[in-house]
DNA sequence: ATAAATACCAAGTAGATTACTTGGTATTTA
DNA sequence: TAAATACCAAGTAATCTACTTGGTATTTAT
């Protein structure tokens, strides 16, 4: 079945958990994982990729944690979603990952996918943290 | 990642192999497996899918083999890939088999996923097999 | 200075899933 | 009666997910 996995759904978790302290300080990884219910040592793993992305930056010592890079309503769900799961293509052949594909000039079945894609990520773009709590 | 399987690909694959015979004698998953170059006893789980969704039939014995219940411009991706993959829902929370989520009311991040879902349908659903071949 | 709390990093692992394979039985046609 | 087909159930190797384990580096409070 094609269902993102927890790496969507935790990494959102965290990055709502942050927008909505947005402005405020640093909040800690420990925090996060136990409010939102995520074992820490993975979340850790994912905030990893966002940080990468440039979605959150952090602070190091007693005190440090992280905060959001841009006012939640400039993040989207495509942003975080992205960066955590690695990519939105649906099927390998439209993942820029992974181009492998059949080798036809015009593959009508890679066009499908390539809608598939595009409508996907216009949902998810057009959703930003804001949208995600009230 | 959340990506489609081979499941799509190979019944896809399978069901456009039927489409461009559609009306002639039935072909045989050997036939079908050769052809797309997938294993023909792979393939069988998948085709009898496919027939568990009545969207082919079989025929047994010699000269036997598939052929589709209905015409091809009447066939969608969705149909075929829903068949196999089991469901289109981009996360569980909005599957229907497995429609554990979060116990709030009204759950923003769900809508997103509803709304993610419903594009993907979308776009699956206006893909007819003769769409995917010329 | 030192202790505590934090971020950061790399590698290991159990369980689930995917993509098959194996070894059959049942049915139909030549 | 033999061959070709569909149909069926169970086993399996490789891969992926969702962690855990065991550290190091940095900063603040005491």
């Amino acid at each position: 079945m094609m269902q993102f996995s927890t790496k969507a759904e935790y990494s959102l978790k965290a990055m709502i958990n942050l927008a909505k302290h947005y402005g405020k300080e640093p909040i800690s990884l420990a925090k996060i994982a136990k409010e939102e219910k995520i074992s820490k040592e993975y979340l850790e793993q994912l905030i990893a990729k966002l940080k990468a992305n440039n979605l959150v930056k952090s602070t190091k010592g007693v005190k440090g944690g992280y905060i959001l890079t841009k006012k939640p309503n400039l993040i989207s769900a495509a942003d975080v979603i992205e960066a955590t799961e690695g990519s939105l293509a649906p099927f390998y052949c439209v993942s820029d990952a992974d181009a492998r594909c059949c080798t036809k000039k015009d593959c009508l079945t890679k066009n499908m996918w390539i809608n598939v894609k595009k409508s996907i990520k216009k949902s998810l773009e057009s959703t930003k943290l804001t949208d995600l709590y009230k």
